[in-house]
DNA sequence: AATGAATGAGAATTCATTCAT
DNA sequence: GATGAATGAATTCTCATTCAT
């Protein structure tokens, strides 16, 4: 019989590539971190130990994946319009998105929260969120300073604040945390 | 020389207890959770690896006594009277106590968002945590039901996830985090 | 076009063994033994792991393939005439011929030396190593048999030694070897 | 009970140390290098496999330490006087010296010559053999060139190769080497 | 003939914990 | 109380080999 052609091989790959990360990321979301090993991962996904490494150079190399896969679908939300300014009905477009995209990937969020916290891992991925966070952080500043605030950066740092406060204690406690009301109260506050 | 009394080994042995916890503490807010090794608090504690096991039952025992230790100190500050009645005045004394307990025990409060996030972990501290979270929470509730809030529930969650926010952010990168700006801002948010 | 004939199948698969006994080779001989893997020789052969079963059993298999076609090629050197009679000029061309077939194979030279210390993979070529040796070891202990040496043995082990002792030292370090003067010198200890 | 001193746990790791130390060359000499595990060190030395740990960083450390070790005991023996001349006395002084250290050491040179045709593991230690290798090269063309030889270099490295090849062959096959004849001859040949 | 995904046995290494002294 | 040698289970990772296509 004929090889499989490149493309079904690409395919293969692939597929098995999203579903290890997908297998890794509830794994390591409900057993936390220090307890998910490659052998679970493994066992969880059907596959083999060693097969893991035929996808991922090591351990790390997979979180970082899965966390660098994470933010890029963040990307396109957090940069709504190029010019980098917010105007009032863009802050409270910003502010549902926030929400819209926590709610889509609780596990992701979970994983992010783990990883500021581990110093070691941090650092991996530091450079990304960075990229990631930057320009955010800049576009916000940018709107305060236009409202006139006294103390734009402070008034940033309070909403970046703000915000990893409800992420956390949504992904912390999903079920009893009241979200919408917390939405409508964070367009209050920034009205 | 007389031989010590039983209350001399007592004190002794308190304060070496006091110490392995003071030094697991620093490590585990230095290096990560997984980099901590029993020999390494051992060593940087200046004694042997199976004297540990003569103070703490085992690791596990170690970290839980670190995090209820933590709690207990805070205790105190967030149960101000005991009827559990914030009055305005007292609402704005403890959002300050809040920054000065951050502030003076900055490596708690970073193990205490690593455990958050590690769940087989946080099982074991959850019930102190509750135990110590829910009169504050009940109080902070109390205070926006008598201010005729709305949806007080919304109210506290809110409040709670804007300290979570900021301790996080804070313990984060203490360094450029404008801590002090911050809590006048949050005094402007509840006046 | 007309299929392949049976024969151009068979010549191209030769072609290909060959190719990667060559490449194999190479490999072994930069990298080392223990570094050397079939995916390695595969990638660098240009074909799939799995084709490298097609053509070799096994690792094992290979390796000894290599050795012993390596050993075959010099077969009709070290065996100038079937007399197994040396004479003095038979000798000195002996020592040139020596010379030759190391310089036009420094790499089988490097793996066969890297085998002779590894017992386990020594053991399955010996009987082709003393097939191969003795002839040769036989003639040389004739010669100085002949010459009227008092201990021919001995005479014939030093010969050995020390040919094996400078093709050692010249695939150590094959740039800095003086193997000119060293070829001369040596004719001039058995003139 | 009260605890060990110090120098009974000195005596107790130095006593381990050798024996791993020696059961390692045994193994290696025996076996080959690539399959001697950390594990059947571990079973032959009669403890467990992380103890080895205990004494060894590494098992690349493991082995350097050992061939280290073997060097050392060389140094004394390689250089005769300080001077780093050679009398004609000395020089065969010195040849009785090379076939002692042999002799009484066959498992070290095994090992020697192993790592020797290894490039990756030779890297490691080229800097120590090269620390021992060059005086005595240096000696070496020292006497030769005192002897007014037209190519000292050569002479010295031919010197060398047959040292090599006669100690290569020598540990190769032990029993059937005529070491003494050898000896005898070489003290001849540098008449 | 040809591919590379998949396996599984085994390698090195780490570390909480035990224990003789 | 105090030590650190010793254990053993678990972890990451490697690689020769097989197999469906």
């Amino acid at each position: 019989m004929s090889p499989r052609t490149l493309l079904q091989y690409e395919i293969i790959r692939e597929e098995r590539r999203a579903q290890i990360m997908q297998v890794a990321l509830e794994l390591i979301s409900e057993e936390g971190f220090a307890n998910v090993t490659i052998s679970k991962i493994a066992t969880k996904a059907g596959i083999s130990k060693g097969l893991m490494y035929n996808y991922f150079e090591s351990k790390e190399q997979l979180i970082l994946e899965i966390i660098l896969e994470g933010f890029n679908e963040l990307f396109c939300v957090f940069d709504p319009n190029k010019d980098g300014v917010l105007t009032n009905s863009e802050m409270h477009y910003f502010i549902d998105e926030v929400f819209v995209v926590i709610k889509s990937n609780i596990r992701f969020w979970r994983l992010y929260y783990m990883l500021m916290f581990q110093p070691e891992v941090y650092r991996l991925i530091e450079p990304e969120v960075q990229k990631i966070m930057q320009p955010f952080m800049k576009t916000v500043l940018g709107y305060f300073e236009k409202k006139g605030s006294a103390d734009p950066t402070c008034e940033m740092k309070m909403f970046c604040s703000i915000l990893d406060g409800i992420r956390m204690n949504f992904v912390m406690d999903t079920k009893n945390f009241p979200m919408e009301s917390i939405r409508k109260k964070l367009h209050e506050l920034y009205k």
